[in-house]
Parts: C-alpha cells; sequence; structure tokens
DNA sequence: CCCCGAACGTTAGTCGCACTAACGTTAGTT
DNA sequence: AACTAACGTTAGTGCGACTAACGTTCGGGG
C-alpha cells in the first residue's frame, strides 16, 4: 500500500498540508490568502471571477476570502461601471506587503518539505508534477482567466 | 507560483483527492474506509489505537470510522481480555472483499492520476515521493505500530 | 499495597479546503 | 422583448486532520 503513488501522494500531501498550514498560520494566514493576494500582486486586478478561475477557487469561497481580506485592509472592491455586476477586487499597498510574507512563509515551506532532496531530484519532482497538474487541469474548470 | 513545489504538490494532490474521492465515492466507501480495511486485511487484526499508528488516523476519527465499518458488517471488535481498556479489531469475509474492492478502486485511481507518466517517470516520482514521506514521516506520530 | 502516570477508547467540537444548490441581478444574443 | 449566460452571494455539505476533555484500565515505583 505505501508504495502506492495515490497513497504517497496523498500521505505527502498531508505533510505538506500541515507544512503549509503551520507555515502560514505562523504568520496568522491561510492557503487561500496567500493565492489570492499573489495572483493578485503578479497578474494584476480582476474580477472575483476571474480571480477564481486563476487561483481555482470556487465562487461561494472567494466570497469569504475577499470578504476576509478586505476586512484586513489587503484588498478592495470597486465597481466595474462598464459591467454591474462585476467588482474589480485590487491590491492595497498593505495587501503587497502581505503577499511577500506570505510568499516568504512559503519560500520557508518549500525547504522544509524538500529537505530529503537534493538539487536534481528537486528539479525531477518539479517537472514530474508539473506533468500531472498540466495534464489533470485539462478540461476542468472554466479555462478563461479573465 | 505555479512552479513552487509547494503549489505544484498541494494542487496535484488537490486532482489526486479529488480523483480519490470521485472512485472511492462511486463504490460507496471513503478514504478511511480503504485505510483501515486494507490495513486489517494486510497486517492483521490490532487495538484501535494500533489502528490508528498504522493508518496516520487520529483515535477520534477511529472511533466513527470503527462504527461506520462495523455497521456495515466489515470489521468486529471483541475485547481484549488481557487487557480491558483495548478492542481487538479484526475484519469479516465481506470486509475481505470490501477491501478487494477499495483497492481495485484505488489502483483505477492510480491509472487516471498517472496517466500522462511513462512507466520511468511514474517510478522515479514514487521514488522521490517514497523519500519524501520518509523523512516526513520521521519524528512525527507515535511510532510503535503495534 | 497503593498511587500515579500512561495508554485506551470515546464524545464533542474546530479548522481548512473543496464543492453543490439556489437566488437575484445584470449583460449579451437572437 | 425574451432567453440565456455570467456575476456575486448565501447557505450548507463532505472529507480529512486535529484538539480537548473524560472515565476506565494497566503497570511500575515508592
Amino acid at each position: 500500500m505505501e508504495q502506492l503513488p495515490s497513497w504517497l501522494l496523498t500521505q505527502t500531501a498531508a505533510f505538506a498540508g500541515r507544512l503549509v498550514s503551520e507555515g502560514f498560520a505562523s504568520t496568522g494566514g491561510r492557503g487561500y490568502h496567500y493565492r489570492v493576494l499573489t495572483s493578485l500582486h503578479v497578474d494584476g486586478p480582476t474580477s472575483q471571477a476571474g480571480l477564481g478561475r486563476r487561483t481555482g477557487i470556487f465562487p461561494s469561497d472567494m466570497v469569504a476570502t475577499l470578504n476576509e481580506l478586505q476586512a484586513l485592509g489587503f484588498t478592495m472592491r470597486s465597481v466595474d461601471k462598464s459591467d454591474k455586476r462585476r467588482y474589480l477586487i485590487s491590491i492595497t499597498p498593505a495587501g503587497v506587503e502581505r503577499a511577500e510574507e506570505l510568499s516568504a512563509a512559503a519560500e520557508k515551506i518549500q525547504d522544509a518539505l524538500l529537505a530529503p532532496l537534493d538539487d536534481d531530484e528537486r528539479h525531477q519532482l518539479t517537472a514530474l508534477l508539473g506533468k500531472l497538474y498540466a495534464h489533470h487541469r485539462q478540461g476542468f474548470p472554466p479555462l478563461p482567466m479573465t
């Protein structure tokens, strides 16, 4: 059982999840915050739905996440007057700062996670996971990442 | 962000988790059932605590899981009269059958998950994940897997 | 021998993430 | 003008991981 890739993947992911949670939680954040702030920081403002497509977060969860981030002063909702259905979500200076904190935390997490692997192996792993990720992402969510 | 190993790992794990959930759910089971039944089938009867150590399931969750499996007729609790604190958990014939069903489901899941990888890559991946798993398992839970 | 700490099973509850269903509003399309 | 699709929102579900507390039982040391 312990050599089944799905077992290894989910178990390793469990450890990874633990590390990620701890890492982010120690700075008072969580995965969704990291994903959203980083996406806004790197790829710029967009609608909530667009953000959801970028980050793989469901619209319903997006609402809650943005409520939190907004309450913390990290993001802003402004009406898109060319389309009254949507908000334009943008990141504040404080949000950028936070995004960088969380990125730093993410890097530390990498190190802890990949500790037993040398550089070669790390590249192998990222390549393989990238392949899996790319494959399974196909045909899955609403693709247009506006 | 998309080349961060932790991002890839957690995202890939998300897909894996989806496939696993779907795969098991389609047969009316879940991950905990698979873990527990397989452990009992492969490594024989033990106490609840022992089972928890084998499978990485918390005692509190073990209780619920065994209640379910017992209600379904897949496992049995018998008193360990040499130690009145514990139950001896064993698997029933129906449970063995179920374990095999779930194992078959797990294999199908493997195929779906690893579809984009050739044999070589699959071995690489298992090796790398195994390394990570082995490393992070150290110093984590109560080790004696009685 | 008794006491105390550890292990066992159990109940209850929390958290993060993923996901579904339904609703009102607004934009396009036909 | 009517219909469909997209948007944001509310509410609720499921699974896995985890914490806290409690009563019972076992084992070892004073």
